[in-house]
DNA sequence: GCACAAATACTTTTT
DNA sequence: GTATTTGTGC
């Protein structure tokens, strides 16, 4: 039993064994804090404590589950299980589903998401009639929820001088009031957002002390990972919940801080000893991850940050190779060249797909690499982008679940009244609408009795709201009498929703059937995995997945693939070679962060979080020219490339780099690096700006095919009437019918892809705007 | 009420 | 360049 802990380092087995009182373990990069963390609880339970009075608080499901299972292997299946161990979220939405009398909403409350709280915030706005492009509902929300997350309901924010002085100067005096109808709309839905379920725990502990002397009573240990990333509402539960055992361990690392747009609070591992005086310090500053190089190089950067804790992270790994800068001519280059380049060193290397990974700033980015990777067939696997669980067709089958649960849930409720079609449309949903929030009646009291209010609806109107709401009822009744794959897929039918993409015509609706086929397969895996312990129904599905994220899904298959993701997300894990992709001022660092010291110094700790990925090898790629908005744009390299220590870096030869240019002396030579160099053992790619004309070919019919996706393309001047065959500049060809052809106008020019492996055939009017 | 056409907003990261 | 929302005609 004690064996285990030989495999830890001094400093390592010094946090892992000194259990009790606060203590701040500060964790570099890649210095085996999971491991510590895993030991600590499993040292913990072998003490005798029991794991139910352990709480242990993750920043992802994943990381959650994963944990779970290190200390099972090492302290059995039965007492793992037991462990109060997830995510802040899940956690406290479970406390609120047991003390939900107290607080006034039901067991069975929604989790709003993103999307849902969006709608429903882009709704207030209209009904206030106020200018979208002033309150910009992302904005708004983002407001909301930073006040959320600093215990500001929406009664303080009215009285909040301060608050309200900032919207009056972005012209938006009206935010409070959005704030307050938001609150209520959501309360009267029995819903709450992500936001809610930290701030109603808030609320929960300071108005009812006995609940929160119960939690305080259970959770004699407290164990935080990620603190560095904590905001105040979590900061305050942890603080008020540790507060009668104090032992509470927080483990983080202040250089990894990478989610203040969130309401992450840095100063909450800063000031961890203000809070306990007492604390005990232990620093794990051994990288067992990376080369010296890619270390000493991470260091050597992140020290031009001035607000962190001292450490020194040190590897005793080889020396390693220097950190490459790559540079290309085009974003498009970069992709290509990248992907070659992986290619080679699989080969030379004796490398795996699945030891590289791709890291960028932003999604957008993904999409040059999904062509490049499609291109040359390399396994590849693109993370983040739109979420399964965001997507229209999901979250329409979700809505019927959810709306069986809670008939308030109004989102719910909205996204499936007409969807599929069954001629509930926009005008009655909107009177029903309107006369609900005029008279504070729900929807749902009203769709069950319509001709009890005076609504001025047609009587086949009537007709078809009660099918919908007997149709409810019905799944309602499923759910609580059925398992929950078999109430799902009754659901699924008798919805009619996957009928709906039974017959797909295009390659999207097979995708979303795809998709829906996907959910169930997943809600059966669900079924059948807790079966022991009582067959589980929808209602635990539904708060299972409620806090689910892309991260936490897991694929079936093999994953032998080259890893694409955002920075962000690649928090936590590790990869052989990285390549750092878009290194450029504006991009990384990002527009957004380059105007306060704190925000750069925020897109540093990435650069450092994205770094210090790579066990071996990293390379810093960026691209001279770049789309934005639709053009293409000169760029300058990352000042990041610049910050760090020179003697880690190798930069590209510079074989026809101008002398005389003086036009950024800080960006000395690396970006006067040849278009051709980092291409090597690829097709050789056409010249960006490339006149558009030259690549149509007429052709003489149409192509026979269904349409599948469409996008837009503009050309500028004059083409003959008729139908051209269009090449990109990677072969591809897209049919186009010039239907007019007006001198030296601007056209938008609409395609239909033919979705087909290697030649995509697209179809497309020309329409004349200017 | 629906299908198609036109306009416009979007690109920071996400529990 | 694209996705999404809004507008229009049947």
């Amino acid at each position: 039993m004690e064996d285990y802990l030989s495999r830890l380092n001094d400093a390592q087995k010094e946090a892992a064994t000194n259990y009790q009182g606060p203590s701040l373990v500060i964790a570099g990069a890649g210095s085996g804090k999971t491991r510590v963390l895993t030991y600590r609880i499993a040292y913990i339970l072998n003490q005798g404590v029991k794991p139910w009075n352990v709480l242990a608080l993750t920043f992802t499901n994943k990381a959650a589950t994963e944990m779970k299972e290190r200390i099972a292997d090492m302290v059995g299946q039965d007492k793992a299980k037991k462990l109060w161990m997830g995510t802040f979220h899940s956690i406290f939405s479970k406390i609120l589903r047991m003390e939900h009398q107290a607080i006034g909403y039901s067991k069975n409350y929604t989790i709003y998401d993103g999307v849902d709280s969006k709608n429903l915030i882009r709704k207030i706005i209209k009904e206030l009639s106020l200018d979208e492009k002033v309150y910009k509902p992302n904005q708004v929300l983002g407001r909301i929820s930073s006040a959320k997350n600093n215990l500001i309901t929406y009664q303080s924010y009215a009285n909040n001088n301060q608050l309200l002085k900032q919207d009056e100067q972005s012209r938006r005096p009206r935010i409070y009031e959005i704030y307050q109808r938001y609150h209520a709309r959501c309360y009267k839905a029995d819903a709450m957002d992500f936001d809610d379920l930290l701030l109603n725990i808030n609320i929960l502990f300071r108005d009812h002390p006995e609940i929160l002397k119960k939690y305080q009573q259970k959770f004699q240990y407290i164990l935080v990972d990620e603190y560095q990333d904590t905001n105040f509402s979590q900061y305050l539960i942890v603080k008020k919940l540790s507060q009668k055992h104090r032992n509470l361990c927080v483990v983080g690392d202040d250089a990894q801080s990478i989610y203040s747009f969130r309401g992450a609070k840095i100063e909450n591992i800063l000031n961890y000893k203000k809070d306990y005086p007492d604390a005990r310090v232990f620093k794990l500053e051994r990288n067992y991850r990376s080369t010296q190089t890619i270390v000493d190089a991470a260091n050597s950067m992140i020290q031009k940050n001035e607000n962190q804790l001292h450490k020194q992270v040190y590897s005793r790994q080889q020396v390693g190779d220097k950190i490459e800068v790559m540079a290309s001519y085009t974003d498009t280059e970069e992709a290509y060249g990248i992907a070659s380049s992986i290619a080679d060193k699989v080969q030379a290397d004796g490398l795996d797909y699945k030891d590289f990974a791709i890291l960028y700033r932003t999604n957008a980015q993904s999409r040059n690499f999904e062509e490049a990777f499609r291109r040359y067939n390399l396994p590849y696997k693109i993370y983040g982008g739109i979420s399964f669980y965001q997507r229209q067709e999901i979250k329409d089958m979700l809505a019927y679940f959810r709306v069986a649960l809670n008939y308030q849930d109004e989102e719910g409720l909205l996204r499936i009244i007409n969807f599929p079609a069954r001629g509930i449309g926009k005008t009655t949903v909107g009177k029903i609408q309107q006369y609900s929030n005029e008279n504070g009646i729900s929807l749902w009291q009203i769709l069950e009795n319509p001709n009890g209010y005076p609504l001025n609806i047609t009587s086949a109107a009537e007709g078809k709201i009660k099918r919908f709401t007997e149709l409810i009822r019905e799944f309602s009744r499923l759910s609580r009498e059925k398992d929950a794959y078999q109430a799902a897929i009754t659901i699924a039918e008798k919805s009619g929703l996957i009928n709906e993409y039974k017959n797909p015509n295009t390659i999207q609706e097979q995708n979303k059937f795809e998709n829906l086929q996907e959910l169930l397969n997943g809600i059966k895996d669900f079924t059948e995995r807790y079966e022991g312990e009582g067959a589980p129904t929808l209602e635990d599905y539904i708060e299972n997945v409620s806090l689910m994220t892309n991260a936490d899904r897991e694929d079936d298959e093999d994953l032998n693939k080259v890893t694409i993701m955002t920075m962000h997300s690649a928090k936590g894990l590790e990869f052989k070679r990285v390549y750092l992709a878009g290194m450029e001022e504006g991009l990384f660092p990002s527009q957004m962060s380059m105007g306060t010291d704190k925000e750069l110094e925020e897109e540093r700790r990435l650069f450092y979080v994205a770094l210090t990925r790579a066990q071996e090898k990293a390379i810093l790629s960026y691209a001279n020219n770049r789309y934005k908005w639709g053009v293409s744009g000169k760029t300058q390299p990352s000042r990041f490339i610049y910050d760090i220590d020179p003697r880690y870096l190798i930069f590209p030869e510079t074989d026809d780099y101008d002398e005389q240019d003086d036009a950024d002396p800080t960006a000395g030579h690396a970006q006067k690096k040849s278009p051709g160099k980092s291409a090597q053992s690829r097709p050789s790619k056409p010249s960006p700006g490339m006149d558009n004309h030259r690549n149509l070919t007429k052709i003489n019919s149409r192509p026979k095919a269904q349409p599948a996706n469409d996008s837009q393309t503009t050309y500028q001047g004059e083409l003959q009437v008729g139908m051209w065959v269009h090449h990109d500049r990677f072969g591809k060809g897209k049919v186009i019918n010039i239907e007019a052809n007006p001198p030296n106008t601007k056209a938008t020019i609409f395609f239909s892809d033919y979705g087909q492996k290697q030649l995509l055939l697209k179809f497309a009017k020309l329409k004349i705007i200017s």
